[in-house]
DNA sequence: CTTAAATTGGCATTTATTATCAAATTTTGT
DNA sequence: ACAAAATTTGATAATAAATGCCAATTTAAG
């Protein structure tokens, strides 16, 4: 990693835009950032070839699809060896429920995973036959989400300067 | 909201494709998943129409952008009252540092969210100066995300049916 | 204030998207 | 199991967008 990526007013709404509608055809975003479309097609493959652009998904509708359940689970190891904590993570990594997993600090969790289920008996059913099964889960925490006010991914561009 | 939508195998090669790279050219996906252009196209349209797919996202690399802390916040509030849950949702929904926030069943906390800042610094300016502040909150816990294990959004489509 | 470097906008070319429709496939009813 | 009806496909053509090129403008440097 070398110098900071230096960026504009002009990046930094492309970034903007992007971030909220990635469906947005360069001709679209040239026009809401006030640029004609060679110079805005080119800021784009710029921010994509240095990686500040890393990926487009598409955002489906889980209800829509019959995956009602989403869950929150706090997890914690017995040991706290780089192993374990290898293991644990490729373990997870094959499982396509889990759509997060985040090793943190603090008290009484190592890991934050999030699951997409379509009911309870899938959500039991991965619990206890994929979880905790894993060698080295001590103890396992789950919350279930109620409801999703805010899950734009959005990041705050505000600070970048 | 009547029946359910009806997907057949080439509407869920076109959501998992989709969903890992929402970048495809309408043609490169059609090659993916067996058709020509022109039913892919037509399909794409439907699934976008009954709001299966819901959004198009541009993800960013925090890091280049030196947004270097992401933390997850537990949160909890005095009284359970529906008033004093949308006084604190709405006010969260201002701050463009909440990339995430969902209501949670659970034992101490009530909301969960996930905020994203470039360092230590403006995170306890966040937490002092926003989170705090709001009437309600009652007990507020950090935990600081070391390393993002998985951080796909993409849904388990091997559940739909 | 002059010169050099970088960036823009318009145009031409290539490539992709989109509408149309006959042919093929699948579904339905008997 | 068969024939008729309804969908869905793939090819083609027309429209629109992406991309490369370059002179003109803007910005930065001396």
């Amino acid at each position: 990693m070398t110098s900071k990526i230096q960026l504009d007013a002009f990046d930094v709404k492309i970034l903007q835009e992007l971030q909220i509608d990635g469906g947005l055809s360069n001709q679209e975003l040239a026009e809401k950032i006030g640029l004609s479309a060679s110079p805005c097609l080119r800021r784009v493959k710029i921010l994509e070839e240095n990686g500040i652009i890393e990926k487009r998904v598409t955002l489906l509708d889980r209800k829509k699809l019959g995956l009602d359940i989403t869950a929150i689970i706090q997890i914690g190891m017995d040991r706290h060896t780089p192993k374990k904590f290898e293991v644990f993570e490729a373990q997870l990594k094959t499982y396509e429920e889990v759509i997060e997993c985040y090793l943190i600090t603090g008290q009484d969790a190592d890991y934050t995973i999030k699951v997409v289920v379509p009911d309870m008996e899938a959500y039991q059913e991965f619990l206890l036959n994929h979880i905790t099964t894993i060698p080295g889960v001590s103890s396992v925490t789950s919350s279930f989400v109620m409801r999703r006010v805010v899950d734009t991914g959005a990041l705050p561009l505000k600070y970048v300067k």
